[in-house]
DNA sequence: TGTATTCGTTATGTATACAATAGCGGGGAG
DNA sequence: CTCCCCGCTATTGTATACATAACGAATACA
């Protein structure tokens, strides 16, 4: 008992996904990479099976790609695959915003949204934005677009939604911190703060068709920033995500 | 080696998958009632590790649930969460649409789309559609929506369109089976291939919007007439996959 | 010299053994 | 008679052993 050293307070093959997708993500493992079991093993430090586990659920989500032959291999993401993802969260979080509306939602239930606009609307004050409060902001943000999912009440919705941020990029933090680096970071900041702003109004109105459609919008725009902030490469080269995208035009 | 008799053309993970899926869809395995790691070996013939494998991609899937102490359940549906999920698919669908329409699509890629539209066209000349015609009108609508998403051209979109079906009732095939029960089916059918045309048109012209709003109502009328099939759920006791929509009304 | 075939090694798919926990039933006490 | 506690059993989570298939290297033959 002194010998092995076993934290069960979470299960291996929780353990073996949260290490292999941070490898991921961080770039650690190179897209089209095969992806070694026993190398897993290794860095890991849990047994095959947890590890396997692990992989098929990377699998799902869909940074990894199963192998013919046998075995994962880590997916690789087009410009285009990244923008379609954001696009395509920015169209589930649409109709999420339409059911909130359409379906009604309390004061109560609107005000941690709320909380979220003020307290980002407090960080946008100071220019230029500091690097402390910027990371605030990802919070929020990302806390922001968490509680709207919600409030849509649609628990199959909510689970696409959650798939669907998975992907590298894809997900409210994701994006932001990929313009963090373009020199008209806060104007867009500060467009889309006022996006956040309408939804939450449409939502109080009960107009789902403009919640849905500022949304979009909201996705949009972080898609032409998103493109635009790739063109400059050199100036976020330290986002390690970076590395699953195919740098090859198609 | 003459003992063992392995059929190596399939992995056991897919066939304890495939068979563990028939079983919860055949209603077999009642929902809320946790699964048998031991009685799943049993009926799959696999042993634990792959019905394991197939149990956690079951779960990303969304038929299953984890439960917390250990082990899994079938999900239950209630009625929202179905309708939830089919206007979810027409959502998406809709965005494959105006994808296609804003991509452009060749003549030549079209076709496949045309000619399920006419094959269907050809099939609901006759009045009373026969059992026959209803399997194959089945068929080919599950064809006609899977092209059309292929025509989108943006892997991350297939894939969670993909993932959208999978729920029941939720793909092209399964919400059209639960409407054949109702006196107006020949009706909807009706309906439904007029969308196929103007959705076929509206790509023909790259009018993006036009397409997308067209799936979405395709949707929206699928929603419509299942709610309207599980008001009369005597008519459709046969289908077995209704097994997994709760009974009790929210 | 190039190509093809064979052998060996390695890694994956599968099966099973082991360990730990959670649920359940029985027994005892209040 | 009821409630609580203890122990047992059954099932899951984890580890590892075994078999098989694929990949690579080396050698032999053309």
């Amino acid at each position: 008992m002194a010998e092995r050293e076993v934290d069960r307070s979470i299960s291996q093959t929780v353990k073996a996904q949260l290490a292999l997708r941070d490898q991921i993500l961080s770039g650690s493992l190179r897209p089209g990479e095969r992806i070694s079991e026993l190398q897993a093993v290794e860095t890991t430090g849990a047994s095959r099976t947890p590890v396997r586990m692990a992989l098929v659920r990377l699998e799902e989500e869909g940074l990894l790609e199963g192998i013919p032959s046998g075995g994962f291999m880590v997916k690789a993401f087009s410009e285009r695959d990244i923008s379609d993802s954001i696009e395509l969260r920015g169209t589930l979080e649409g109709l999420a915003a339409r059911f909130a509306a359409e379906r009604g939602v309390s004061a109560r239930e609107l005000e941690p949204l709320k909380e979220c606009l003020g307290a980002i609307d407090e960080l946008l004050r100071q220019v230029p934005i500091s690097v402390d409060a910027f990371s605030s902001y990802v919070t929020l943000n990302a806390r922001f677009h968490a509680v709207l999912t919600e409030l849509s009440r649609s628990p199959p919705l909510i689970r696409q939604i959650d798939r669907a941020s998975a992907l590298p990029f894809a997900s409210p933090s994701g994006f932001v911190m990929a313009q963090s680096a373009l020199p008209e970071a806060q104007q867009i900041l500060i467009i889309g703060q006022e996006h956040h702003r309408v939804v939450i109004d449409a939502i109080e109105n009960r107009e789902g068709a403009r919640a849905e459609a500022i949304m979009r919008e909201h996705a949009r725009l972080a898609v032409r920033n998103l493109r635009l902030a790739l063109r400059n490469r050199t100036h976020l080269d330290l986002l390690p995500a970076l590395a699953l995208i195919k740098t090859a035009t198609d």
